[in-house]
DNA sequence: CGGCGATACTTTACGCCATAAGGAGATGTC
DNA sequence: GACATCTCCTTATGGCGTAAAGTATCGCCG
């Protein structure tokens, strides 16, 4: 199941985001914490990483932890507020410093790959939504490496916003389908190529005349391409290719 | 929540899709059917359509019948399998036929162009997964219609395959940016345009080094643009730009 | 025409989920 | 020592998908 984020209480989360490392606490009474938002932001990560969105839940959070789902709500105004924390921290994992690339089109590359293998890491990161973005610091930090990467190729700023959406919207869907191709294949014990031979008979025995209602298809089938076992990579490679050709010839029509 | 479709029993969900249309049901004891797959496919999507993904339920689907959810058991393996069906059955709005577009370019963004519409009419589509496709009969017609429209431009199968899938991501990402953002203005009452201005005020106040932080973002955000009210479509326009570019060009470094 | 098997649909039940409400125990300040 | 404050718990509510089993309805065959 995929779970809205960014849909809880925007303020809190942003609060949460971008508040203070939590000062010494001075001053203040009753029992000390014993948990910690960063420990929750981990252990959900942990839950997540190892089970998958549809396992995250407050009681398996806290189980972690140790504690009952409530216990977390000391911490943490809800799963949604979770999950934007969550996010944030996964995508803290891509490199921000300046690039050592010989150029814009392998410094986007560079870009990409890292954010396209910091997906698979964390499949379950492509199930939060993306409207309305809780505007984390690593989020914003990405976005920056993105720009500066691009900024040798000297795109006026529509073109520039254009390419920004193109290039992470692209990023992200390849990612969710190899993610969710390598999750089927783990949760079913059938591989993909395995998987997609038998569709593609049990779907020749449905529909005879497959070739006849869909030629182009069928002939792009039928031209082979790389080795089947990574046609993710594959894919993701040659689309990649057209959005920096995109982006470094001039504005067409 | 995002849903996992294609995680049904495959087999079900591809007869079910490419199936007979029902045949007279003759010798057949039993009462009659009152439902049938069809009319309860129609009912998940004004569901679906109505209330989101999240109100979707069995037992939601059923009382627009006049059923119970069990009833449903009876017409469709699960509710895995029902998602399937409703995926394509949307799918098959989207126009198959030959195009009478002046050249390649226009055909590309009219086919982006209707996608693009057909999401946002059910935002809820996209947040079923996508790898593993069921491989509807639908949602291969709009495959081929893309490869159709893509015909002139010549591009080789490897090049043609990234160029596909580059195209389905934007689309599919830019429509579920845009989705997710109506559906927030609607369930808050708040415009998108007073989210962001509040949301920025919001982050000036907690991080005050923004520009300093992200300064390049800080410049293209300042760097005015398309009215603000139609900032999704002008994103998806330049973005779109882009990939035609990108299509266009020869294959560069 | 009687009865029987197949089918449509229902009720009930199970084990999950997020979280509201309220209580118990620990810890600090006065 | 009294009290306020904070952590964490137990309990409860109303949802979910669907397994299991029961009931009602129909068509066929004897």
């Amino acid at each position: 199941m995929t779970v809205y984020a960014g849909q809880g209480d925007a303020q809190r989360s942003l609060a949460l985001l971008w508040g203070a490392p939590e000062g010494p606490r001075t001053g203040r009474s009753g029992p000390k914490p014993g948990l910690s938002v960063a420990a929750i932001v981990s252990a959900g990560i942990a839950v997540a990483d190892a089970e998958g969105m549809a396992a995250l839940s407050m009681r398996a959070v806290g189980e972690r932890l140790g504690r009952t789902a409530m216990a977390l709500y000391t911490y943490v105004p809800g799963k949604a507020e979770l999950l934007d924390l969550m996010h944030d921290r996964v995508l803290a994992e891509l490199p921000t410093g300046p690039r050592e690339s010989e150029g814009w089109r392998e410094a986007v590359t560079d870009w990409a790959e890292e954010l396209y293998a910091c997906y698979l890491r964390h499949p379950w990161v492509l199930r939060v939504s993306q409207a309305r973005p809780v505007l984390g610091p690593a989020e914003l930090a990405a976005m920056e490496a993105l720009l500066g990467a691009l900024r040798p190729a000297g795109l006026p700023p529509a073109r520039l916003r254009g390419a920004v959406a193109a290039l992470w919207q692209f990023v992200r869907g390849q990612a969710a389908t190899a993610a969710d191709a390598r999750g089927a294949a783990a949760a079913t014990g059938v591989s993909d190529e395995d998987w997609w031979s038998a569709r593609s008979a049990r779907l020749a025995e449905l529909a005879p005349d497959f070739a006849d209602r869909f030629p182009l298809l069928a002939a792009l089938q039928s031209a082979g391409g790389g080795a089947p076992e990574d046609s993710h990579r594959e894919a993701f490679r040659s689309g990649l290719a057209v959005l920096l050709d995109g982006i470094a010839s001039p504005p067409g029509a």
